[in-house]
DNA sequence: TGCATTTAATTGACATATCAATTATTATTG
DNA sequence: CAATAATAATTGATATGTCAATTAAATGCA
């Protein structure tokens, strides 16, 4: 804990960290009942409407099981309805009930006031290079020809 | 989701998440039985003695609750004994045990080997500015004067 | 000293992360 | 076509995150 090297992934936490509490704060206090992650996956489904569940959970960056339980979660809340998909009965299809199409659009407006806030003072080149250096760390971490599922 | 501002966290996330993974595949692997969260509460500990929990707390950026349970599971394990302070009662005197000292020892090169390859053909100006700019995004969320409890 | 306030830690409830096992359905292939 | 394999989703178990409520002890103050 004494050298940059060493506390890199401190300052990464911490900064995922500030931001999420941050933003899920102004979105309580604007009274909109969500997650952030409820919020993330509810965006992905009406982006790309027919993804599975599978393809859902890399979109987000989650695993499967956690898509099941915040589905069942937001269809439970009356943002999404589940469907089974005809063509392949293993899947299901969802789609955006009023309620959540109407979320999408009250959030929206907090969560650019958000992201302004946390970006503020850094510029266009320094987000191009903070985007560069967190790809490369993924690319250097990302498993291979690994079965291990991700 | 289009625009760079717009997926900044994406990526952030994708490489914390990234990192996560393989850094505890490899603890795992290598027959190591902690997660990477108790790992770096077991160091806090170690490095600052006689720390009580709500230090912890915000030394690794979790709250009182979740440093309760991992000790808790850390006592269980027998990575720590739990005494009470006797000058202050409400607080608990943490101490690690041999079997803990003895992951710490044998965890210490796998850790080292997964930041080298996480930070592999990133430079020592580019951690620096990584490291400003992540800094930059905690200052900027980070609720001031706020009764937020954080 | 006595009572209200503050503080440290715990606990409960619920959301999410991860892994393993299971179920239902579809695809393969002998 | 039947048995087997692969795939999509769910479920169970456990760890962690967050918030609120509670408990126990210490402190402040009248």
């Amino acid at each position: 804990m004494e050298k940059l090297e060493d506390i890199i992934f401190y300052t990464l936490e911490r900064a995922i960290k500030s931001y999420r509490q941050y933003a899920q704060h102004n979105i309580t206090a604007a009274g909109i009942d969500i997650t952030i992650d409820q919020w993330l996956l509810l965006k992905a489904i009406q982006e790309n409407p027919g993804t599975p569940q599978n393809e859902l959970a890399k979109t987000v960056f989650k695993d499967m099981a956690s898509i099941t339980r915040m589905i069942e979660l937001m269809v439970t809340k009356g943002f999404l309805i589940r469907n089974i998909n005809s063509n392949d009965r293993r899947r299901s299809l969802l789609d955006l009930t009023e309620t959540g199409l109407l979320i999408l659009e009250v959030i929206q407006p907090v969560i650019e006031t958000n992201r302004n806030t946390a970006l503020d003072t850094l510029s266009k080149d320094e987000l191009v290079l903070l985007d560069d250096l967190l790809s490369r760390i993924t690319r250097n971490t990302s498993f291979k020809a690994e079965r291990s599922g991700n």
